[in-house]
DNA sequence: TTTT
DNA sequence: TTTT
């Protein structure tokens, strides 16, 4: 279908360590609980009440689980931008079961840390490998006055990764 | 949990002919199932592949609840802003379950025709009873160069739709 | 023209106090300046390099507005949801010029502390003179499952506000 | 500034046919013009009002500048991901004057069309030239059921176009 | 299971 | 300058 969008932007809390595997041939997937929550004033009663969401996050992304490995602790507050999937899978019955989790996987996605936990390194999303171009020298030349930088990349402590830089930022 | 976001943005398809339920005190729900699709070309083959996405919609406000009734059709290409919402729930063998929904309940929901579907009608989004005011003269005055009139709110055929007018909240 | 979204999405941190202004008639209008920015490895040099940008937001919803007066210093980091706007004014010389603004004004329009700051305090996002009741017992009796709260809105110390409470519309 | 967000999602009509530059050293760069709007029904009037904001796109992205050069026309209905940026110049009379667009430049941007304006093409979104990899086989061996293709692109008639594709598609 |  |  042409025209299609499917966005998840998440901002909370983690819930426990993130939990790294590994599929057969090596690349790392991790998963993490997000809580988000909101607070309202019960409009009869007048008392503060709270409602929490739980949300499963699953990041295929290499450079992001990099960065979800060194940085990513119980407590850390993200920023996520991700996309619904919802997997089928048997239960031990064999009944069909389904899982609705946020997946960060392709382009468009971004973890990003919001408080100061996990500051201090230099890591950057990942990369599978190769460099290619971007930003800097590219762009030189021009004459339009195009930023002769990337967007939507960043690294370093506490810092903002997206899926993107991926293969342009050897390391 | 203070600085919390739980977004959800689809742009996709209706699947089948939305489904209306009242609750027991004759409130409207709405239930929609939207397909998003993601094409690419397969690396390897070369084959252009396809994955389609389903997810379940809930509405909850009843202005929006109208709009889905009187508009949104199987095939409908539709804009949804709403947040994720896990359902626990217990199967026949008395076990848990868990569904993930995205609810548009809140502030901040929002769906939108991207169709020429559902046109001419003179529908708005909902509305405290009635009223359906807006803006206007409420700014009159405004020294500022405020527009004198509420944003994210519209109406009309084939239009926007926004939870606002929120006429669930009975003053 | 139907079927339209205009969205802005920023985190960022707060360059200065904010400035509060009053329109004739009394009602606040805050400017905030939030710096985002962008941080990646130069391809070339190796040199990490950093970008900011400015972002000019308007806050005309009365309640955000008391949020912003009370809890928001230079320095804060904000989520916000807003809309794009560009006003046009005259310069000295009676040239046009064009500004470019994040409105924050209708619905769909949010304002979360992301860090600690302005905590402590009760405020809510506005409301309509006082109540900021909420969802609770009206959705008493319904069957679907559906939260009996609302969603999107929340209030307190350092929390997440919504445009939604919206006191500048007079029933 | 580690944990920022620059990210603003448009949908609207494109007001003329788009403009396309080439910067000294040969990269496209395109220009649009997209509308969105709001309509509302006056509160004291009772008549139906609408306004309408213009806003400036600049696409640097080689592959989503083939995309507009070949299927944006005047009129087209598009969903556009991007980020805000300023742009200061000087006027003829020297002084600074600054321009705010939405710029597509990075990842995380996104152009689609929504109508079915442009279909029947099979083009993508651009690429630096070089393959690489993506989706396919490198998942295979996957025992998470990690999905293996990408996310987040597509391509084909009337479209999904993200900055992202860009190398993995060998055109 | 987070956070406030 | 779009669109409805």
């Amino acid at each position: 279908m042409a025209g299609s969008v499917n966005k998840v932007i998440l901002i909370g809390n983690v819930g426990a360590d993130p939990e790294i595997r590994r599929t057969q041939d090596g690349r790392p997937i991790a998963n993490l609980r997000i809580a988000t929550s909101e607070t309202w004033r019960d409009r009869n009663s007048g008392e503060r009440r709270e409602k929490t969401e739980w949300h499963t996050v699953v990041v295929f992304n290499e450079g992001l689980c990099k960065v979800v490995e060194q940085y990513v602790k119980k407590g850390a507050k993200l920023y996520i931008e991700g996309q619904l999937q919802t997997r089928k899978w048997q239960d031990q019955q064999g009944q069909d079961r389904y899982s609705t989790e946020v997946v960060l996987q392709g382009f468009n996605s971004t973890l990003t840390m919001l408080d100061g936990r996990g500051e201090g390194g230099a890591s950057s999303s990942g990369g599978r490998g190769s460099s290619s171009d971007f930003g800097g020298g590219s762009n030189s030349g021009d004459d339009y006055g195009a930023p002769s930088q990337p967007s939507g990349r960043s690294s370093g402590g506490g810092g903002n990764f997206s899926r993107d830089l991926d293969d342009d930022i050897p390391f």
